[in-house]
DNA sequence: CGCGGCGTTGAACACGGTCAATTCTTGTGG
DNA sequence: CCACAAGAATTGACCGTGTTCAACGCCGCG
């Protein structure tokens, strides 16, 4: 996938491998500070249920997904559980510069992230201008992100959300999503997410979530393979029922 | 409105005073900065309807909202409106640092703001990284804001939307909310929105967002004294409605 | 083989969206 | 000051949708 070898300075730790933001902020970074980077990493290989941070801990360590969904979580006195967002592959978890998190993290799948004690992460942020505005940018990304599930969530169908995360998931997976509506092509999608989680990020029951992939597949939207293993058969429609129009933003 | 001394650093042009997150950041600021930074400042009143930032213009403005309540909407190609999020006083909009501003920004009651062209300001703040650090937690206030918005979104039923939304409110405007809870006093809450803005915001019609007012009435939590005049006459059934459990948080 | 987790399906009922009609308020002009 | 009109909130009735509870099928694993 990213063969870019810009230097030989990159992280990789037990087969995982830095990609993406972390990648792109360790660029960033002057050689000293990069040496100095370096080392503090570790991997964590997770499975589906772990829990990398419990809610209201205070957390000391900073991590990026590497690979595979984390979620963010956090389950009320009702024992009713809310996924507020879904932390993929070169995203950020962990709450840099601004104390405890207000949520659980779990893994939805397997995967594995790569970490960093928080305190040496900012040290060594603060002394470098240019990978810390890298960084408030990346944190713009992840408003970004809140910002659309707010518009996801508004939708009052189930339907249109479902076809909302869909087409959000390709985004992850395909860069150029507009030529592939304009040629009609078939996206194959791998998610490797229990229906009760995904019913849960989008606010509903697992019973309405699977009515609504299998009516999803009755309006010729997608083909269900495996029930998590979908196909999406026509973009156009699938746009179309979830009311918003294609925008493209990176990851 | 507001009688603080026009002595010393402070921003107020045509009686709209700079406060909240803006006047931290003009404090943080090297005083040399500061001079430079106050005269680029100007102030806008706005009515309900107004729009200050049209979807997808480039702003090349800045702003901090001094009074009143501004809110980040779209209107989706089947003419449904979204509301994403409030703007309340003290909050920053239009984006720095990152292309244009996704949303529109439109007045939802009266009010007034500061602005300040986007580069100049930017500008300043790459000049100092204690300022430009500020800004960066008042970006990760705003992610913690749309992170709970979409807890609340989460919950399906719209009377809980609503509790939540009060409670909310309710923060920005007492500091101590426990000990009101504590001691169930009651706490008026003036709200200059419109229904139709309100259900817009909790994504729900007027006429379901009505029931759920009265619903709440008739459950003893709110007293409507008129309908942008609300009385909280008992937080604890308030809060349980909402579902979650009673956090503080600064706005 | 049987158990348990998970996805799906069915049926009953509650909730919310929609359309229409009614009150309440506000502002305007006579 | 009153009448009237326009906008906003509310209420009612109807119906689509989602939730809930229950049952069933599928599959992997002990």
């Amino acid at each position: 996938m990213n063969e870019h070898s810009k230097s030989g300075k990159r992280i990789e730790i037990e087969g995982v491998v830095a990609q993406g933001k972390l990648q792109r902020l360790l660029d960033a970074l002057p050689p000293e500070l990069r040496t100095e980077m370096i080392p503090l990493w570790q991997s964590i290989r997770f499975a589906p249920g772990d829990v990398l941070i419990e809610d209201g801990e205070v957390a000391d360590r900073i991590g990026f997904v590497a690979d595979g969904f984390l979620a963010m979580s956090k389950t009320l006195q009702d024992r009713h559980r809310h996924i507020i967002g879904l932390i993929t592959p070169s995203d950020m978890f962990g709450r840099a510069f601004n104390g405890p998190s207000g949520y659980r993290i779990e893994a939805l799948s397997d995967g594995a992230v790569l970490t960093c004690d928080r305190q040496k992460f900012e040290a060594i942020l603060a002394r470098s201008h240019a990978a810390e505005r890298l960084f408030l940018l990346s944190i713009l990304d992840e408003l970004d992100a809140a910002r659309e599930w707010v518009m996801v969530l508004g939708s009052s169908k189930v339907v249109e959300r479902l076809a909302s995360l869909l087409i959000i998931l390709s985004r992850h997976k395909y860069r150029t999503l507009e030529s592939c509506a304009r040629d009609n092509i078939r996206l194959g999608l791998h998610i490797h997410i229990k229906r009760v989680d995904i019913a849960h990020l989008l606010g509903t029951s697992p019973e309405s979530l699977s009515r609504a992939f299998h009516q999803l597949e009755r309006e010729g939207a997608i083909r269900i393979v495996t029930p998590y293993d979908i196909e999406i058969s026509n973009l156009g429609t699938l746009v179309d029922i979830s009311g918003n129009s294609l925008e493209m933003r990176d990851a």
